[in-house]
Parts: structure tokens; sequence; C-alpha cells
DNA sequence: CATTAAATAATACAAATGTTTGACTTTTTC
DNA sequence: GAAAAAGTCAAACATTTGTATTATTTAATG
């Protein structure tokens, strides 16, 4: 018996490695196409030791998933708008931010944005759970730098409708890759041109959002900005 | 034997009634999680005549698809802008256009639409045939559309980008209705909503579209706008 | 050192599912 | 009307894959 591993001593490296392979999988492939035998396999673990510390592939997944939660909401706080920021620029930073979060592929980038991707694409019941501790945040955020935007204009269904123009452009170029790829448009990986992607749709969703505070005045107090 | 159906004379119609079980099934839960059993069940067919007529399941799914697709065209052209149309007219019956094939719900409603929203989803093979046919066309017009609203300002990947975010736009609601739903947004479905809608992203994108002409304007000659 | 519990690995189990086979029936064709 | 082709069906086959079982090994504990 020459390769012997440790038992006992390097019991938590044993489920470390699980939780490793298993997040790699699940990020990239999604959780039906995961295979739990591939995930052991690259773990050097056995089928068993995925029942022993986990019980199942979905609690498996689930753990996964706390963890790179955990994981991104630590490293990645959501940017929250203070009442002195300027609220165009609080817009540039969450739609980096979003951006930044699914389009990034560097391999030490953190697997929760894929896994949130995939959660989106194909809802779990980890789903809700997701909401409440990550999706919910950031899209309150985006509400609110939309409502400030808005101005006197603001109210529930535009502040949404707008709020989702921007927040549908941000995944477009996530959930699309195959399609914009096909059509030439090859969706950014690197820090620089996400930076300047997000600047142009920055830049688009304020002249957009502007438009309906403008629409909004010139229909209280006559046509001010039309002469 | 009471019950016997006639083999040579319904032949065709055992044909057509597994292509339109096998569709309805394509488009409601996707490839993969369509079941060829329960579609011959549904058909009132067995397994051989699966393989009989269409020889496999890809293959059954390959002539779904064109079949969905050429009611798709033959039902709803593409809207083409004619030199003569109103750019802006023209956009908003574009996002008409496509919120319709991706948001209608109705019975009636052709299937095509869910099923390209799934090929996106999950590419097959079939995407690239998929592109040429329907999605190519369809985008061009939109870059169509946008260089002749960026005007003077149009430029390849400008062009590209803000064609994107309308298309992502209106994508975005299709694609992620489950996250709309629990944000308390559903998806509007009824032709109203959808006009309205349609009318809102319009306005929204007309207006982002704009700051990048005057942008331009402004870089080629001076500050012409702000003072 | 013996007992016990954790850890691991090999194997078996069960269900789902696309595919294939072979027999049987109906229709066409000469 | 007999042979051939087309159509149909039930059952078998093969593979994948999550789960469960069992035995064995290791480490802690008294």
């Amino acid at each position: 018996m020459p390769s012997r591993q440790p038992k006992r001593k390097d019991a938590i490296q044993t489920r470390t490695a699980l939780l490793a392979a298993a997040t790699e999988s699940f990020a990239r492939s999604g959780y039906e196409a995961t295979n739990v035998r591939q995930v052991c396999a690259r773990a050097g673990a056995s089928l068993g030791a995925v029942r022993h510390y986990f019980g199942s592939k979905e609690a498996l997944y689930r753990e996964v998933l706390v963890l790179a939660h955990q994981e991104l909401v630590d490293r990645q706080p959501v940017p929250q708008i203070l009442p002195e920021d300027d609220p165009c620029d609080a817009l540039q930073q969450w739609v980096c931010y979003l951006l930044r979060i699914f389009l990034i592929r560097r391999a030490s980038h953190p697997y929760a944005g894929r896994l949130i991707a995939w959660e989106l694409r194909d809802p779990t019941p980890a789903l809700d759970q997701l909401i409440a501790k990550v999706l919910g945040p950031v899209r309150r955020a985006l509400d609110q730098i939309v409502a400030e935007l808005l101005g006197e204009a603001d109210e529930p269904k535009l502040r949404a409708q707008c709020a989702n123009f921007v927040h549908g452009i941000c995944v477009f170029h996530d959930q699309n890759r195959e399609l914009l790829q096909r059509f030439g448009h090859p969706v950014p990986s690197s820090e620089k041109d996400i930076v300047a992607l997000a600047d142009t749709i920055t830049e688009f969703a304020l002249a957009g959002i502007e438009r309906f505070r403008i629409s909004h005045n010139t229909k209280r107090s006559g046509k001010l900005n039309n002469g």
C-alpha cells in the first residue's frame, strides 16, 4: 500500500476538495448537467464521501450556493447610494457591479456570478433564498438609483420599468453569449472592456431615464423644454 | 378488435400528430426535458412511429424547429425599414414585433417564439440554422433602424451596442420571468400590455440613442447643446 | 489495547430514457 | 391474389446517473 491517504487527519480536506470540485462544475455546467461521479473523481473522493458529508447532490448544491454567496457578498458589497452621491455615478457603479459579477471570466473570480446565472436560468428551490440574500438587495439598490434619477417623475411602475431596462441590458450580455458571439459581437470579459461597456450602458440609460423626467415635467407645466 | 386505427390511409395523420405533440412539448419544456414516450402517448402513437418517421429525438426536434420557423416567417414577416419610414416608428414596430414573439402566451400563438427562446437558452446544433433564417434578418433590421437613428454618429461598434441594448431589454422580459415575477413585476402577456411596454421601451431607447448622436455632434462641432 | 465512530471505497440498486428489434397489420402493386 | 412495402406496436436493450449498502480502514477514546 504505497499511496494510502490518511483518513481522519485530512477529512476536512476531502470535504473541501468535494466542495471545490462541485462549485466549479455547478458554475460551469449548472445543476442538472453536473455529474456527481465526475465531481468525486476530480476531488479524488468516492460517491460515499458525497453521501457522508452532504447526503445528496441537491444538498451539496445548496452548500455550494451558500458558500459562494457568502464569498460574493463579502468580497463585493452591493454599491449603496448615499444622499450626497451623484445618482449618475451610482448608476455607473451599479452597472459595473453587475457586469463584473456576470461577465468576468478569470479563474480567480468567485463562482457566485455563474451560479446565480444558472439559478436564474433554471430556478431551483434555492432561488428564493438567493433573491432574499443577494438579488433582492442588488435590485433594490438599482430601484433607489432610478428613483433618484426620475426625480418628480418617479412612480412605482415607471421606476420598475426603467430598472428592468437597465437590468435587462446588463444580463443580456451574459445570457446571450452564444448569440452575440455569432453576430460578431463577443462579450467582453476583461476588466477594462467591462468598464467601457458599463460607461456606454450608463450613458444610454441615463438619457432614457431623463426622457421620462422631462416628459413628466412638460406634462405638469407645459412644454418647458420644447420652445 | 373494436378500435383499430387505419394504417396507410392515416399515416400522414400519425406523423402530423407526432409533430404537433412534439412541438407543444419542445416549446413548453425544451429539448432535454421533453420525453419521447410522453410525446408518443399524447399523439396516440408508439416509439416505433418516431423511429419510423424521424429516426431519432433530435431529428424530430429539427423537423419541429424548421416547421415552426416557416410558420413564423410566413405569419409575421420581419418589419423592414423603408427609406420613407420614420425610424422612430420603425423602432417601435421592431420592439413590438420581438415582444410579441416572445411574450404572447395565447394557445393559438405559434410556438416558434418559445422554441427560439429555448434554442437561445440551450443552443443545439440547430442554432446556426435558426440564426441564418430568422434571428439574423430580425437583428439586421434592428441594426438598420439604429444606424438610421444614430445618423452621423453611426459607427459599427456603437451601432451594435445600441442594438444590443434594445435587443437586451426586450428579451430580458422573456428570459427572466421567474425573477420579475418574484420582484412583483409580472411580465405582460396580452396584446394591449405588450404594446404599452413596447412604447415605453421605444421611448427609453430613442432617448438613449439620441444621446450618442448628440455627443457625437458636440464632439465634432463644439458644445452646441450645453451652453 | 479494545471499542467505537468517522471516513472511505467498491459495488449494487433503481429509475429514467433514447434506441433498437422483431412480429404483426394494412396497403399498394404487379 | 400474392409479394413487397409501409406502418404500427409491444417489449427488450443499453446507458446514464443519483442513491443506497456493505465492508474495510483509520483515528480517537477509555
